[in-house]
DNA sequence: TTAAAAACATGATCTAGATTATATTTTTGC
DNA sequence: GCAAAAATATAATCTAGATCATGTTTTTAA
């Protein structure tokens, strides 16, 4: 409860599923929220256990892994500040079917279930968001689900820097555009669907051809038209 | 407008999303709706187009395609009787990321944009089962996502078939569940992103080992356990 | 500050599954 | 009812990318 901020000044306020609401019903969120700080590392859930509340993060990377019966783990998701987190299997009554971890140290916010419930039939304005924001992530999973399908490494690996360009991008200079996340290569491999070795190999292409170049651990587009090139979208 | 039901008698009725909301407000929608007879490969909506309202399918199945740069063609889901339809893109104000097409005769029902938006205002039933629908068909979306990193092609295959046995199957004898979709291997490889050949090959060999048979166009589970085995879930 | 552990890099092999080819069976439209 | 088209089947070859191996650099922790 140290690091509490109220909810009209956090900094991700108007990105939020609450970003409409009036400040009466404002302030009675900020009375229900308990505030938590992770450190890097640290999870927020884990796969398999119940879900009681939804997290707000105010700020800071969290990465949503799911591990498979081989113990392997993919990324999913990256959630960032202004995000909601936990909502889904809230929604659906079951167990957590994913882990969620910071990538950095994080502030967030835990609202419990009949809390939100609540202010969901209250508030029109937020059941309109968090459907809004879940057709959109939908949009986004089966967009990603079909170029798994169609795309082969390079391709993928091309629209996954573009899709991270887009949620994570800053620009730097002009058509130069950092991408804020500390990223191994191993972890990129489990969002594409490759080896690590195969990750590198092509990171280590786009270096030489002038496509991306490396700030520290994160990565900076310098290319982008080439990179669309290479990402073969559609539309 | 022939064909056309009131709502309290749709077959589908307590399957979907207005299945809490009261008998006035039932015929309320009823009064609003279009129904459609689709004619088995018809298109619902097609990539690309704008959406002006969502579909209530009362029966038949449709399948939900998205075609990639190099016009190659995956289906994401498939959707049946009781279920909604072009809700995602509706409410995140974009145009159709995929197509629907009837599978066999299909009837559905039309409902525009305006009356949806007014309908989950006034009726928080309705916007918690649309967000709980999409909870579950993200949720889905996304196991079925880590899936295709972490499984080859058989485990995958396998796996298809229980999803579809949840989703569309109905059974005919004791340990004997039959899918009651026609799909052919071309389609079922685009859903497991193979080529048909591969898809043709482990059905063979599924076949062969006594875990599935042919019912005409239609697939007989007839040893599930088996098939538990290879698909090789986690949990 | 320095030793151990991650992460990155690159080459050599190997394999799941794509691709190509050919044949048979089933479905469809007229 | 029959020809054309689509779907199924199976075998042979080929390749993207996995896996293995080995070395270097960077990060972490003590």
């Amino acid at each position: 409860m140290k690091n509490s901020v109220a909810c009209k000044d956090c900094p991700s306020r108007n990105q939020g599923i609450f970003c409409a609401i009036g400040s009466e019903e404002l302030s009675e969120v900020s009375k229900h929220k308990v505030s938590n700080v992770y450190k890097k590392g640290q999870n927020l859930f884990i796969q398999g256990n119940h879900p009681f509340g939804i997290f707000c993060i105010s700020s800071g990377n969290i990465k949503v892994t799911q591990t498979g019966a081989d113990g392997k783990e993919s990324i999913i998701r990256i959630v960032k500040g202004g995000d909601i987190l936990g909502h889904r299997s809230l929604f659906t009554s079951e167990h957590y079917r994913a882990t969620a971890t910071a990538m950095e140290d994080t502030k967030a916010c835990f609202l419990d279930k009949s809390f939100i419930m609540k202010t969901i039939e209250n508030n029109p304005s937020v059941s309109l968001n968090i459907i809004e924001k879940l057709s959109k992530d939908m949009g986004a999973a089966e967009s990603w689900s079909s170029s798994l399908h169609q795309k082969n490494v390079r391709e993928r690996l091309a629209e996954l820097l573009l899709l991270l360009k887009e949620s994570h991008g800053s620009q730097i200079e002009e058509k130069k555009t950092m991408i804020d996340l500390k990223l191994t290569r191993e972890e990129m491999a489990t969002m594409v669907g490759t080896a690590s070795e195969t990750v590198i190999r092509f990171i280590s292409e786009f270096k030489n051809e002038g496509i991306i170049e490396q700030e520290g651990k994160k990565i900076v587009i310098i290319d982008e038209e080439k990179l669309l090139d290479w990402a073969n979208l559609p539309y």
